[in-house]
DNA sequence: CATGAATGAGCCTTCATTCAT
DNA sequence: TATGAATGAAGGCTCATTCAT
């Protein structure tokens, strides 16, 4: 490939990359379907055609950006995978991923809530609904080996099935996030970090599922000291870790 | 007030539900965006013009649907709160109900999430929005009270937040029936019923707030029995209680 | 039906015409492409929106003026085939009206030229395409039926089939027509009244056929003074008849 | 003029030839308004760009692929109108070429319709107009040529005007294009060759001129056997001559 | 000369809302 | 009170044309 066009190629995925910027921004400030393409083209500074020349449909550019997003919690739960340690210890470096994408993509969660329409999935182009695919079958995996690994190794209870296990992770994972934004809901519980209770739920559903080390048999402080030294080590969001 | 004005009262409160029907119906079928009112008056064979005398705005439509699931909702957990037994039995009456609920109302929590958007709260009347805020209100009351009598009793720790613990059963309630109706995540943790995930989740949260008595140290079938006979006796739709 | 019913039948109906008079006006003028429903909203002084309560898309409303000519045609057509007279006057009664109808609708030769491409009709309602079809049937069969007769009279030599020879008619008509009103044509033939020199080719091609009584065994002038008092009488836009 | 550029002089021609190709191909396809310039730099293998190196606008691309194919016309007349024998047998030739024509341009009058907007003319280039004018006359004076020697040799009666035989032939030979690739007109009229009955036409308003020999006056299969040998020796096309 | 990315005006269509009857 | 015809703003998408490289 000449010169040139590596160039030309770096300079369109800049430009795609402006576009989802700004796509999401407006996209999570508006809700989906007050996402106005003119708008969008007078945030980014390029025409309206411009954008689709990257994107097909409104559709295929708000699945993008979810893609992306999805994209980056894949390369970081496959990061946090191989951290080194016992496997809640390890569940627990997803744990943390988790919460540390929710505070880069605060309302990731809601974007991927629009997606529930049928009729959205078949205006946005095939390339892209694969792609979104592989990045949450890179997500699931993840998780479910972890998973799979405490069963062989006798952290979690014989017979416990790993789907299951994965499935209460994500709930609880999903819905604190989901219901620790919604203002009505930390009005009534009186939150003030989400993200902390989080992650609390979810040592309640490891220690509910038995996985051992239970949250009153290790130092779990420790494993966080590390979780953040070794895997997230420029990650200055969270305070505590 | 005359007769005539109480039947006429009466008329247009049967017409209104018909209206909510329908609408929740189309809302559920098509997602909000695609919620088109022309189709909504031959649905109810009344005219547009009619809907308007109901509802201000498509948002207050909308928000009446949610406000009117949400009394219902607010109705089934006072009545399980009211169910005798320990603190932890009659929290699981709430999260039987909370079942029972998201089976008559599958997508409930779809509509919920459609009143994300700030614009749309802006649209809708005042007095929908007051109604929503007494029926949320009612909601976590009932759960809170529970909690509460537990930290008394004992059966909770001493120290427990109880607004953390309603946190947490909310998240992990939400969490379960929003990914467990996800095909996605159906397809890749193998489920068949969500609810019954969705209660087993409670169960592993409750236990790791230490909730006494444990899942191991009562028959908590037993007192499902109870519940179904005692507060649900008409209901058919869940088979194992 | 109530009264009020029908003034508003008859408003519509005469709305619907409205539109079609300036729809067609801009057809005309600026041929399909460029016809524009902005334009025609302001010509007609109603809304865009208006438009769309009468036809389905702009293909429809293409059509729609379309079926009106057609319609017109086809009545006229009716009313001549009942001149009384021998079977050569009938169809003279017919090239007629084929002639004072092309007065009368210039172009809409190049309005049936639109309707060529297939994705046109697609995109227009069923109802209207099968109008198309019941219009153009009745005029086929105007004609079709006096050629029969002509055969069956002996006007026209036995073994002709009556299909080419309505065949030949249309062709002659409407390629007189279509050439007639190219200014390129009219320039080199010198051509002053395409009419006329259509009325002569349809004559040419009989006279081709042997349709008895030629045009050298017969007063056909005097047929035209008939065909014009008792067909159509009302007619000043031919000064010759 | 030097080598290089007559080369450049001949490749230029070349890719001309070939955009015309292909875009023909595309506009009978698509027709004018759906013929798409991206599509077509696409099929040509050249860029969008190009095309404008060659065409003012897509307007002045219609009009030259209209050109070529009136050359064409205009070169098949000029060598018909050559045909050695009487006047009628000349004019046979060149009724022969336009069918001929026809086939291998078999919806050249289509193309000729979409000229018919005023606004198309004045997008298009100077030179291309005057261009289309050449060739225009070129096939009128080939046939008024003949009409005129037919006139002079007596073999057309004394006092007939020749370029109103030439409209009339161009009526029903146009007309029978245009009508005879109408599929309902095919349907009602039972047709099954076209270009048969186009000639069938062609004789009946040459004897509704009475133009000498007459039909059944000459042997006129044999002049189409002498038309095939000595005009187009090359064509296979037309199965009876 | 050749390219093809970028443009942006233009257009059809939808639909929540209004209001005269 | 009930209607539904009328509105018109809004928005997604296209594509002929341009121009910097």
């Amino acid at each position: 490939m000449s010169v040139t066009a590596t160039r030309k190629e770096r300079e369109r995925s800049a430009r795609e990359e402006l576009i989802l910027d700004h796509a999401q921004r407006l996209l999570l400030r508006d809700g989906y379907q007050n996402l106005n393409l003119d708008e969008l083209a007078r945030a980014i500074e390029y025409s309206k055609g411009t954008i689709y020349l990257h994107f097909q449909t409104k559709e295929d550019l708000t699945l993008a950006i979810a893609v992306r997003a999805l994209k980056e919690r894949a390369d970081m739960f496959e990061r946090a995978a191989k951290f080194a340690g016992r496997t809640r210890e390890r569940a627990r470096a997803i744990g943390f991923a988790c919460c540390e994408f929710a505070v880069c993509h605060r309302d990731y969660f809601n974007i991927e809530m629009m997606l529930k329409s049928a009729s959205f999935w078949e205006k946005a182009s095939e390339d892209r609904r694969r792609a979104h695919n592989v990045q949450a079958g890179r997500c699931f995996r993840s998780m479910n080996t972890i998973v799979q690994d405490a069963i062989r190794e006798g952290d979690l209870p014989t017979g416990t099935h790993s789907e299951h296990v994965v499935f209460s992770l994500i709930a609880i994972t999903m819905g604190s996030h989901i219901v620790g934004v919604n203002p009505d809901i930390q009005f009534y519980c009186g939150i003030e970090n989400p993200l902390e209770l989080a992650r609390r739920n979810q040592d309640l559903v490891c220690d509910g599922w038995n996985w051992r080390p239970l949250l009153n048999e290790w130092d779990y402080s420790a494993t966080d000291k590390r979780i953040k030294a070794e895997i997230f080590p420029d990650t200055t969001l969270l305070k505590s870790a």
